[in-house]
DNA sequence: TCCATAATTCGTCATTACGCGAAATGAGGA
DNA sequence: TCCTCATTTCGCGTAATGACGAATTATGGA
């Protein structure tokens, strides 16, 4: 994970909108959800909503496949991962106990 | 943690000089670091800095101390707990095992 | 009390992001 | 092949964000 990556995820969260459709296919899980559901479900017009799929998807946080006529949508939770670990990247100098007790073990912090 | 707040505090990260700022503090640790050796280290005039550092406060991603004549800011590594705990709510539909071998435990994700 | 340094506020200009209607594109079923 | 529905692209007006110099405020030492 590099700045600029970090920096795309991160701003494709920063939207109310593009938050919402995260969140909504985060609960709706793995298997993916067609973009007209998302669409009705949040009530987002068709264009707009086509944008920022597109934002997330280039963000890396959505992955998309086409099943039938639709494009089914998915949460890419190891993006998630990816962007704690950048945040924490050598967290506290390395000095192991300086950063306790946060509850993000393995995500960069090297201590519990 | 809601919407609202989610929103800040990603649209702060979301900014080259300012995800350098937070990380830069991460590795400095949560002794804090005072602002204006931030500006050198980082090669940010005053100006800029003051309503970058503002930006990050008013998110809750960090904190801030006087220490006789510097403002010391340290990173609230809790406030990444409950971004990401936020992002990973009701994750799956609440379906174990769905989500599984993500690592992130504990941060919504039910599983592991 | 006076001064030097730390930090913030303000104003301006340039750049970019958003929402959405209308039109275009694309894929699959009959 | 033709038709239909799903999705994307384009263009416009509007609104928010960012950088930074200059001026201001605040703090602690002499």
């Amino acid at each position: 994970m590099e700045q600029t990556a970090a920096i795309d995820a991160f701003s494709a969260l920063a939207h109310d909108t593009r938050l919402r459709i995260f969140r909504l296919l985060v609960q709706r899980g793995p298997g993916g959800t067609p973009a007209m559901e998302i669409g009705r479900l949040l009530d987002i017009k068709p264009s707009t909503l086509s944008g920022h799929l597109a934002a997330l998807k280039r963000a890396g946080l959505v992955s998309s496949e086409r099943q039938h006529r639709e494009i089914q949508y998915a949460p890419r939770l190891d993006a998630v991962n990816g962007l704690v670990r950048f945040l924490l990247e050598d967290c506290c100098g390395g000095d192991e106990g300086a950063c306790s007790g946060i509850g993000l073990t393995g995500q960069g912090c090297k201590t519990a």
